[in-house]
DNA sequence: TCTGGGGTCCTAGGACCC
DNA sequence: TCTGGGGTCCTAGGACCC
């Protein structure tokens, strides 16, 4: 048994704690640069408002409607997320903090504790409003897509008051709410997918509910099998409490003007990289590949494209800054072509692995100290799952040359050639 | 004029190995 | 005409999520 727990309209909603003048009046909340719609009160989602439009679009409907528009402010958000959070991990013991503003409870076993689920659900609305100014919606069920479901519901339709647990309806009642949702709504079927389940005839939730998984499975695959088993009530996806560290790091900005010259570039992919490589050493892991990439403004037909990248190894893993940059730096170097009007650029980490083990791998197979290694790695890879770099310190070696040595043409760091870097 | 940023997983096919 | 069988690794592309 899951919970849902979603803060309404997350971003819009951090902001009209601050200042509640905005409360009930049609608020979006910008990207960077104050590009597109972000986030979106309902008030403005009710003006047709999609996500991540563009804000220059909606300039005559905002003027009409005194639509109230904001700059991102994540640090803000960031801060209001950790106090959610905390409030949640408070009732249960075993929370798994799915996004900024979404997390998945266990109810399991917890029934002798909270032995209403709805009130449960009552209870978290009511502190986290008290206590973050933040309103929540819940849902509950035996998986996490119908958890996802029955938080739109609860999010959807006032009769629920916010708190909707699928357990405790009637399966009449949970097959007419189905039959009025869009097989979109569900988590997992994207606009790709829904096309083509449409094209089959399968149009609402409830549609997907009763159709056949192995079927499906033939059709699209083993996502989508696992879909419509969740749907059907079998948990597939079990509750992930702990956040496995990330597999790539990535950095990027679209710029406010357009940028020609490869110093200016060459600044900004710096930037990029000493906020990447933060979030590198924060999760204690070292580097091997550097991938960079500069972009020209697609949505700008009249001007010439010129859209590069390159993926620059790494002579040895790093997690240093002055490192990573310089490689970068090469990269960019090797890419940049005077003459284009650049509209974004970035950096990617690749090939992550923790720092411990670069220290550990130094040692030969014959030290005595490489069983304590073995330990070591056989841990990372309980860690880390499948398909993990960590199966032995020959192994690694193996998989990295022959790498560097595929048909993809790869690049060496010439560190003689390098700019000066600040 | 102005159009976000950061992630993951699955699959198919080719290279390569024994 | 007949032309093994089983496996891993890697990549690119496609799909999804918030």
């Amino acid at each position: 048994m899951f919970a849902l727990v979603d803060v309404n309209n997350f971003y819009v909603s951090c902001e009209r704690v601050f200042d509640p003048k905005l409360v009930g009046r049609p608020v979006v909340v910008l990207s960077n640069n104050d590009g597109c719609a972000v986030a979106r009160s309902n008030e403005v989602k009710a003006l047709g408002v999609k996500m991540g439009a563009p804000w220059f679009q909606m300039a005559d409907l905002a003027k009409k409607h005194g639509i109230v528009a904001l700059s991102s402010n994540y640090t803000l958000y960031g801060d209001m997320s950790d106090r959610v959070m905390q409030i949640l991990k408070s009732y249960v013991p075993n929370v798994e903090v799915y996004s900024i503003d979404e997390s998945f409870l266990q109810l399991d076993g917890l029934t002798s504790v909270y032995p209403c689920f709805t009130d449960l659900g009552q209870q978290i609305r009511g502190r986290v409003l008290q206590w973050t100014g933040l309103p929540v919606c819940v849902g509950m069920a035996p998986s996490k897509t119908l958890a996802k479901l029955a938080n739109h519901l609860a999010k959807k339709n006032p009769e629920f008051d916010g708190v909707c647990d699928l357990t405790a309806m009637s399966l009449a009642d949970i097959d007419r709410y189905f039959s009025k949702l869009d097989v979109a709504e569900v988590w997992g079927i994207g606009r790709r997918l829904c096309v083509q389940l449409i094209d089959l005839g399968i149009e609402t939730v409830q549609d997907l509910r009763n159709a056949d998984p192995k079927r499906l499975r033939e059709r699209f695959g083993v996502v989508m099998e696992r879909t419509v088993n969740e749907l059907q009530g079998v948990s597939c996806l079990a509750l992930e409490e702990v956040t496995p560290p990330r597999k790539q790091i990535v950095s990027s900005r679209s710029f406010g003007q357009m940028v020609t010259t490869f110093n200016e570039l060459r600044e900004s992919v710096s930037t990029y990289m000493t906020s990447a490589a933060e979030k590198l050493r924060g999760q204690d892991s070292v580097c091997n590949l550097v991938h960079v990439f500069v972009e020209t403004n697609r949505f700008r037909e009249d001007h010439k494209q010129y859209n590069a990248s390159m993926t620059v190894p790494l002579t040895e893993a790093t997690n240093d800054t002055r490192r990573l940059i310089a490689a970068a730096t090469f990269g960019l170097k090797q890419i940049y072509r005077p003459g284009f009007q650049y509209k974004k650029a970035g950096v990617i980490l690749m090939e992550l692995q923790p720092a411990a083990v670069r220290q550990q791998l130094l040692f030969k197979e014959e030290d005595p100290r490489s069983a304590k290694l073995m330990q070591t790695l056989d841990a990372l890879n309980g860690q880390f799952g499948r398909n993990t770099l960590f199966m032995g310190s020959s192994g690694i070696q193996h998989r990295w040359s022959a790498k560097f040595e595929s048909k993809t043409p790869r690049y060496t760091t010439d560190w003689s050639e390098l700019p000066t870097v600040n």
